[in-house]
DNA sequence: CTAGGGATATTA
DNA sequence: TAATATCCCTAG
C-alpha cells in the first residue's frame, strides 16, 4: 500500500503531491495552461482511481507479465518489481511514516522537521510506463501535465521526479531532448524501439474532439438565437465545457449545417467530400475518445520559451496562446480529428482559404487539406488512418472568431470570405497516444517482435555503438533513432522548445492559421498521396506552419507593425491578429467576417503555382533521396512536392536559417543537433556549411533512418556543425533582414491595387524563390550571410507583387524585404481600399478586425516610417540579442552554455 | 514550472 | 568504491 497515498502519512509536508509542494510554491499550475480537465493530479494515491486508462502500455518489461498492468493498483507498484532487490527504504513506510529514517542524514540542513528528504522511492515499471505514455501524450518536458493527467498515476512523484526518471531511465532520449544537459548522462539506451525509433515521440496531445450531438444542438439553438455570433453562442456551458472556441463553433456549424451556414452569408464549404469520409478510426476511437473525453480540458501548452515568445501575442485571450507552440491556443490543432465524421454531414474540411484562394476547386482542396493534415499529423504514424479534420474546430483564430459574420462585401472578397480559415489541425498523431502502441501496430511489436520490451529495458545491445546504424547515435549521441518518428518526437518534445518554429508553429499557428489552408494552398488535393505523406507529415506541419506562419505574420504583423513587419511589439503577427480583442467583434459587430489574416496570407502566399511546384519537387527529391529513411518516412517526391514540400522546404530552410543565424544565443546544441544531423543526413549540409542549398533540406525530418547509416551525421553530430539552434522565429529573421525602410511601403502600396494582383505577384515571387533554391541558386543564399533564410521567409511574407524586385529581393535581403513589405502593406491597403467597407465601418469594427487595424496601423506606421518595431522582436529575446546571421554561423561551435541556452529564447 | 547540476542513498 | 537512482536545489 503504501503507495498511493504516501503523502498522507508520509511526511508531513511533502508527500502529498509532491509536485506542488516541493517546488516552487508556484501558484496553481494549472491555471493557465492546462485546462481544466485535469486539475491537479489527484492524489494518485487515491484509489479513486483515476481510472486507469487503458492505454496500451508499452510494456516495459516485457514479458509477460505485467505488461500492461494497467490496472491500477497502484499499490502494487511499490512493491515492485524491479529487482526486488531493494526497496530502499521500505516501501511501506517509505512513504509515509517515518519518514524520518535515514533521510535526515542528508543533512537536511534545515530543520529536521519538515525538510527531511523524502524517502527514496524506487520507480516502478508501471510508473515508468506511465511516464512514457505521459511523455507521448503531453510531450517530454511537460512533467506537470503528465503528472496531472489522471490518465497517469505516479506514486507521489513530483514533476521533477518525472524528469529525473526520464533522465535516468532513458538517458538516450534525455540526451536527445535535452542536448544541453551535461550531467547525468548515461549511455544506456532504453528509449529506442527496436526499429530505432524513440519511444517518446508524440508529444502532442490535443486531439480533436468531435462535436457531440448535444453540442450540435446547442450550436443550432445558439444560431437560432444569436445568429452567427459564435462568440455568444460559445458561451453556452456546453461549449465551455468542451473548451470550444467560437471559431470552433463556426467551423462546426459550417460542417454540420452547411445550408444554414451558407444562408448566413458565409461561403459554403464544399462539402462534397470528395474524399472518402474516412474510415472509421478504429484505433483512434479508443484513444481518441478517451483522450477526448478525458483530456479535453487540458490543453497542453508547452512552453517553449525559446523564440517563440516573440510570437506570442495575445492571441487568445489567454496566455496560452502565447507560444506558438502549441496547441490549443491557437487552434486546435490538437484535437485531432477523429470521429467527427459521424455527424458531420460531411466531414468536410473546412478550408477557408479556398475562398481566399481563388482557386476554383475549393472543395477539392478542402478535402485535400484534410488529407494532408491528417497525413501530417500522422507523420509518424504510418498506419493511421488519417483523420479528417473537418470537424474539429479548427482554427481558432481568435481574431476572427467573433467576427465571422458573413458579409460578402466584394471588397473583402478574399479576406472576407476567407474569414476564417479553418484549418485544421494537424494532429493526427494525437490519436495515438501511446507511442508504443502505435509503434507496435505499425511496426515491430515490442512485446513480440524481435525486440522484447525487455530488450529495451536493458541496454540494447543492438543499439550499442557497435552496430552501425541505429547504434550510431548512441555512441555519438546523435539523434539517432532512425525512424521518422524520431524526428517527430524531437520536435514535439522538449526539443520543441528549442525549435521555435517547428514546434510551436505547427501546432498553434498552423492550426489557427489554418494549416489546412496551407496545405490546400500548396497542394492540390489530388496531389497528395496520403500514404506517401506519412513520414513527412510532421514536416509538412512545420512547413505549413512556417509558411503559414509567415503569412500569418505578414498580414497580421503588417498591420500592426506596419511596414517593417516588425514583429516587434506583438511578436508574431498572431498576436497582432488576435490582439484585437476577439470578443469585441463578435458580439457587437456582426460584420462580416474579418478577413482572416489567414485568408489574406494564403492568398498572397499560395504556392500553388505550378511553377512553384516544380521547384519544390526538385527540392524534395534531393532531400528525399538523401535522407529518407524508412519507407514511411520517405516521401514520394510528388507528395512532398505537392503539398508539403514547400512547407517542408521552407521549414527546413527556416530551420536552417534559424539555426544558423540565430543559434548562438540560444541553446547551444539543442535541437540544432538534431537538425544538423538530419540535415546532414539528408545531405543538407549545404546549408549549414554553405548557404546555398537551402532547398535540399526537407527530407530531413524523417531522416533518421535507423537503417540509413549516416556516416556524416555522426561526424557532424558533435556540435560542430551547427551550433545552436535556438532559432529565432521567422520573425526574428525578418526583422534582421528587413530593412526598416518604409519607403518601399509607400511605393508598394501603389503597386497592387488588387489583391489578386498581389497574389499573383506573390506567387510568382515565391516561385522564383523556390526555383532559386532548388536550383541551388547560388545567388539566393547570398553567400554573405544567412540571408538566404530571409528569402524564404520573404516569400511568404512578401509579395512579389512589386515586382521583379521580389525575387531578387530574396536573394538580396533587406532591400527586398522592404519592397516586400511594401507589398504586404499594399495588400493591406488594397484590401482596405477595396473594401471601402472598412472605411465605412465604424472604427471600432475596424479595430476589431485585425487586419484592418493592423493594416491601418501599419500603414500609418509606414507613413511615419517607424522602423523600430522591427527590432522589437529581437528585443524579446532576452539574453540573446539579435545575432547577426554570420555570427551565428560562426558561433556554431560553442554551444554550450549551461542554462543559458534557453535564455535567449526564453522568457 | 522546468532544465540542469549537485548531493546523497543504494547497489553492485 | 564505482555506478546508479533519487532527491534536491537553483536559475530562469
Amino acid at each position: 500500500m503504501a503507495a498511493n497515498i504516501p503523502s498522507t502519512s508520509s511526511q508531513p509536508y511533502t508527500t502529498t503531491f509532491s509536485f506542488t509542494a516541493p517546488f516552487p510554491p508556484s501558484p496553481a499550475p494549472s491555471a493557465q495552461a492546462q485546462s481544466l480537465a485535469k486539475q491537479r493530479r489527484v492524489s494518485l494515491a487515491l484509489p479513486s482511481d483515476s481510472s486507469p486508462r487503458i492505454f496500451p502500455a508499452w510494456s516495459f518489461r516485457d514479458d509477460t507479465g505485467l505488461g500492461v498492468h494497467s490496472a491500477d493498483s497502484p499499490q502494487d507498484d511499490d512493491v515492485e518489481k524491479k529487482g526486488g532487490k531493494m526497496r530502499k527504504i521500505d516501501d511501506a513506510d517509505g512513504d509515509v511514516h517515518s519518514c524520518a529514517q535515514p533521510l535526515l542524514q542528508g543533512g537536511a540542513p534545515t530543520n529536521p522537521d519538515k525538510p527531511e528528504k523524502k524517502p527514496r522511492k524506487k520507480w516502478t515499471m508501471e510508473e515508468t510506463q506511465m511516464l512514457v505514455s505521459g511523455c507521448n501524450k503531453w510531450g517530454v518536458g511537460n512533467w506537470k501535465s503528465i503528472l496531472n493527467d489522471p490518465e497517469f498515476k505516479f506514486d507521489g512523484r513530483s514533476p521533477v521526479d518525472l524528469k529525473d526518471r526520464f533522465r535516468t531511465y532513458y538517458p538516450d532520449a534525455y540526451r536527445q531532448h535535452y542536448p544541453n544537459a551535461k550531467t547525468h548522462l548515461s549511455s544506456k539506451v532504453r528509449s529506442a524501439l527496436p526499429d530505432g525509433s524513440s519511444i517518446f515521440e508524440k508529444t502532442r496531445s490535443k486531439k480533436r474532439r468531435p462535436f457531440t450531438e448535444e453540442e450540435d444542438r446547442a450550436l443550432k439553438a445558439g444560431y437560432d438565437k444569436h445568429g452567427t455570433v459564435w462568440a455568444t453562442i460559445v458561451k453556452d456551458p456546453i461549449f465551455q465545457a468542451q473548451n470550444r472556441r467560437s471559431t470552433d463553433l463556426r467551423d462546426r456549424f459550417r460542417n454540420a449545417f452547411p445550408d444554414l451556414y451558407q444562408a448566413a452569408g458565409y461561403k459554403p464549404r464544399n462539402t462534397t467530400k470528395k474524399k472518402r469520409d474516412i474510415p472509421s478510426h478504429p484505433m483512434r476511437a479508443a484513444t481518441d475518445d478517451s483522450l477526448a473525453s478525458s483530456s479535453a480540458g487540458p490543453v497542453r501548452r508547452k512552453r517553449r520559451h525559446t523564440d517563440q515568445e516573440l510570437f506570442r501575442g495575445g492571441t487568445k485571450s489567454v496566455p496560452e496562446s502565447a507560444n506558438v507552440s502549441e496547441d490549443e491556443d491557437s487552434s486546435d490543432e490538437e484535437d485531432s480529428a477523429a470521429p467527427f465524421v459521424k455527424d458531420a454531414p460531411a466531414a468536410t474540411p473546412q478550408s477557408t482559404h479556398d475562398d481566399m484562394i481563388m482557386s476554383p476547386d475549393e472543395g477539392t482542396k478542402e478535402i485535400e487539406m484534410q488529407t494532408l493534415d491528417s497525413l501530417n499529423d500522422t507523420l509518424s504514424i504510418p498506419d493511421f488512418p488519417s483523420s479528417s479534420l473537418s470537424e474539429m474546430t479548427d482554427s481558432s483564430q481568435n481574431w476572427s472568431s467573433g467576427i465571422d459574420t458573413p458579409i460578402h462585401s466584394s471588397a473583402w472578397s478574399t479576406a472576407t470570405n476567407a474569414a476564417s480559415p479553418t484549418s485544421s489541425h494537424l494532429s493526427v498523431t494525437d490519436y495515438f497516444n501511446s507511442p508504443f502502441q502505435r509503434r507496435n501496430e505499425s511496426g515491430p511489436m515490442i512485446g513480440k517482435s524481435a525486440w522484447g520490451p525487455q530488450d529495451w529495458l536493458s541496454a540494447n545491445p543492438r543499439l550499442e555503438p557497435s552496430s552501425s546504424s541505429s547504434s550510431s547515435y548512441i555512441g555519438n549521441f546523435s539523434p539517432a533513432p532512425s525512424s521518422p518518428f524520431s524526428f517527430a518526437h524531437l520536435n514535439h518534445g522538449v526539443l520543441d522548445r528549442y525549435d521555435l518554429f517547428p514546434t510551436s508553429f505547427p501546432h498553434d499557428f498552423a492550426s489557427e492559421v489554418g494549416v489546412g489552408d496551407t496545405h490546400s494552398t500548396f497542394s492540390d488535393p489530388e496531389m497528395f498521396a496520403p500514404s506517401s505523406f506519412r513520414g513527412f507529415t510532421h514536416h509538412s506541419n512545420y512547413a505549413g506552419d512556417l509558411i503559414f506562419g509567415a503569412r500569418t505574420h505578414q498580414p497580421q504583423q503588417s498591420a500592426d507593425y506596419g511596414p517593417g513587419f516588425g514583429f516587434g511589439s506583438a511578436g508574431l503577427g498572431l498576436s497582432g491578429i488576435q490582439a484585437p480583442p476577439s470578443g469585441n467583434l463578435h458580439s457587437a459587430v456582426r460584420t462580416p467576417a474579418l478577413p482572416g489574416i489567414d485568408e489574406i496570407e494564403l492568398t498572397s502566399i499560395t504556392l500553388d503555382d505550378p511553377d512553384v511546384a516544380v521547384p519544390m519537387e526538385e527540392t524534395v527529391d534531393t532531400a528525399v533521396a538523401k535522407d529518407t529513411t524508412s519507407p514511411d518516412s520517405s516521401l514520394s517526391l510528388s507528395d512532398l512536392t505537392t503539398f508539403s514540400l514547400p512547407p517542408q522546404t521552407l521549414e527546413e530552410i527556416i530551420g536552417l536559417t534559424q539555426e544558423i543565424h540565430v543559434t548562438p544565443p540560444g541553446t547551444p546544441q539543442t535541437h540544432g543537433h538534431d537538425r544538423m544531423t538530419r540535415m546532414q543526413q539528408a545531405g543538407v549540409h549545404t546549408l549549414s556549411s554553405h548557404n546555398r542549398s537551402i532547398s535540399v533540406p526537407p527530407s530531413e525530418h524523417r531522416a533518421y533512418d535507423p537503417h540509413a547509416p549516416v556516416p556524416q551525421s555522426q561526424q557532424i553530430r558533435p556540435k560542430s556543425l551547427v551550433p545552436p539552434t535556438r532559432s529565432m522565429s521567422l520573425m526574428d529573421y525578418m526583422p534582421l533582414h528587413t530593412p526598416t525602410d518604409q519607403q518601399g511601403h509607400a511605393n508598394a502600396a501603389g503597386t497592387s491595387p488588387d489583391t489578386g494582383g498581389v497574389f499573383t505577384s506573390l506567387t510568382g515571387s515565391a516561385n522564383e524563390l523556390w526555383k532559386h533554391f532548388n536550383g541551388g541558386a547560388p545567388s539566393i543564399p547570398g553567400a554573405d550571410n544567412g540571408n538566404y533564410d530571409l528569402p524564404f521567409l520573404d516569400l511568404h511574407y512578401y509579395n512579389g507583387a512589386q515586382g521583379g524586385a521580389a525575387s531578387p529581393g530574396l536573394a538580396t535581403e533587406h532591400g527586398n524585404a522592404d519592397a516586400n513589405q511594401a507589398q504586404a502593406l499594399d495588400l493591406a491597403q488594397s484590401f482596405a481600399l477595396q473594401s471601402k467597407t472598412l472605411s465605412q465601418l465604424p472604427p471600432t469594427l475596424a479595430q476589431h478586425i485585425p487586419m484592418f487595424a493592423s493594416w491601418q496601423n501599419a500603414l500609418s506606421e509606414v507613413a511615419q516610417g517607424s522602423s523600430s518595431r522591427m527590432m522589437s522582436p529581437h528585443a524579446h529575446q532576452r539574453g540573446q540579442s539579435v545575432v547577426s546571421p554570420q555570427d551565428l554561423l560562426l558561433t556554431k561551435g560553442d554551444n554550450k552554455r549551461k542554462r543559458s541556452s534557453w535564455d535567449g529564447a526564453a522568457l
